[in-house]
Formats: structure tokens, sequence, C-alpha cells
DNA sequence: AACAAGACCTGCATGC
DNA sequence: TGCATGCAGGTCTTGT
């Protein structure tokens, strides 16, 4: 479910009601989530101080006391809830923290391809999953000549490349055909193709499809809501994800549907070369 | 080494 | 109505 702009509404979202505040009570359902909680999850949280949230790709990153990071990846179908006072669990709300002050946050994930860790501070930067993403998109360090140099050699199509975590963290299926189409390239070129002109159209083009989303608290299709319950607008807005058959808002040519490494790509044949 | 396909899991829409 | 099928915002693991 979550790509970026999803998980930065959410890590916005929780922000305040974490942020300093001390937990009173954890709560854990099921532990076989993508991999097993770490043990201990609720004795180590107990009582422990947060701190202000913040995202690495679609990780999202608590501070916990002095020492410790929880770290919250949403897989496919996750979504993170808070409420101002202790909430009835349903059947998929497999991890909840309640704060001082009554507050509660709570984890929710159908299939299960979410995952949680919590790690010493101290292995930040080797964390396993942590360790090989890429850049934030929208980043200095994101650039028109650094996605030059990384898709040298590159034979997979851009598409394949974007959706490439250790490339560049934080962009998925949605935002890589919008982006693509925004950019005018389609998601069959090869990857190597991309540097020049296009590089230049490309990686702009990301950078503003991600910060309207965000705008707009992400895309709401199926699962994800904005924690306080509010859906995400950017579906609104967008071109080309799961409009296949509909008219192309610039040349009105039909939406064509592509399988690529297993994933649906959405595009126009006309607009993106 | 690089890439594509498979696997994980549940819920929902569709079609017979 | 019931059942089978296919699909879904991710990504690690396996196979070619």
């Amino acid at each position: 479910m979550p790509e970026l702009p999803e998980v930065e509404t959410v890590k916005r979202a929780i922000g305040p009601l974490i942020t300093g505040n001390q937990i009173t009570h954890v709560f854990v359902g099921r532990k076989d989530l993508r991999w097993a909680l770490p043990v201990c999850l609720e004795s180590q949280l107990s009582k422990a101080i947060c701190h202000a949230p913040y995202r690495r790709g679609k990780y999202i990153l608590i501070p916990i006391g002095d020492e410790q990071t929880l770290l919250l990846h949403l897989g496919m179908s996750g979504s993170i809830r808070i409420y101002p006072n202790r909430p009835n669990l349903q059947k998929h709300d497999h991890f909840a923290i309640g704060f001082e002050g009554n507050g509660w946050l709570v984890f929710s994930d159908p299939r299960r391809f979410g995952y949680i860790d919590l790690f010493a501070n101290s292995d930040i930067t080797s964390h396993r999953l942590l360790k090989i993403l890429g850049p934030e998109p929208l980043s200095e360090e994101f650039t028109p000549e650094y996605l030059s140099k990384k898709v040298e050699h590159k034979t997979c199509s851009i598409k394949s490349f974007l959706l490439d975590q250790t490339k560049v963290a934080g962009i998925g299926n949605i935002y890589a055909s919008e982006a693509l189409f925004k950019a005018g390239i389609s998601p069959k070129r090869q990857a190597k193709t991309i540097k020049g002109k296009r590089a230049e159209r490309l990686v702009p083009a990301i950078q503003v499809i991600l910060k309207k989303a965000i705008e707009a608290g992400g895309t709401s299709l199926r699962d994800h809501i904005q924690p306080g319950g509010e859906i995400g607008y950017f579906v609104q807005s967008l071109q080309m994800y799961g409009r296949g058959g509909e008219s192309c808002p610039n040349c009105s040519a039909a939406i064509r549907v592509l399988k690529q490494s297993g994933r649906t790509s959405f595009y126009c044949g006309i607009c993106q070369r």
C-alpha cells in the first residue's frame, strides 16, 4: 500500500501524539508479521518516552527513550491510526501503544506484509533494512546527475529501476507510473537510456508528484487512511495509475496496461516514449 | 551479476 | 448464493 507520500503523511500525523509522550500500555497481537516481532517488545517499550518520529524511504522510525529506535513498515495493506482514548481493537490490529493522556496508536495490517522492529540507536546505520536504501528522492542527493550515473549499464526497464529501493528510496508502483507519465518517458524504456534531458525531466517529475501527493495526504485506494481517519485525496489527481482503457488526459489515446516484473504499469503509448 | 519470477497473506471484485 | 479466479500501494528470496 503505502509509498513515500503515504508514509510521510502517517509520520506527520502521529508526531503530535507521540513526541515527548510516555508509553503507558503496549499491546501485541499476532507476532507473525512479515518476520516475527522482536521478543520482549512489550517490556522494552513499557514506560519509555517516544521522541519525534521520522521517515526513511517507506519506513517510519520512532526513537524510544535514549537508546532505541522503533521501526515500522506498512507492507502492502498496513495502516496506522490514532485515537484520543483506548479503542476497541479489530481483527487485524496487531500492535498498539497507549500513551499518558490516553492517546493510542494502533498498527493494523490485514495481509501482514508489514514489519516491526526495535533496535539500538548505535545500529541505525547498519540495520539490514536501512543500510541498503538509496537516497531520499526529495533530498539534494537525488539529482539528474545521480540518476544518470546509477542507470549506467542497466538493461532493466526504467519502471523496474524506480521501484528498486536501493537506487532511490520511497517510490512505489503508483508514483512510478505517475512520474514517468509526467516526464513523458515510457515505462518500457531501458534504464540506461535515462540520461541527459530525460534525467533532467524525470527527477523533477518524481519530486513534484511526491510533494503534491504528500500535500494531498497520500493516495487512498483500498487500505490507506490517514491516522486520524481521513482518506488521502491524491487519488483524484492520478493521471495514469488504475486508469487502463481510459483516455490520456494529454492526447486522449487509450491508456495502456503492462506487466513489468510482476507489477502493473499504466502509460500512454503516444505521450511516453 | 543482473534481472525476472516466485513467494508471502488476506480481502475484495468479478464471473460462472 | 456459492465457489473459483485474479488482483492489490511491497520486497525478500529463488531461479534463470
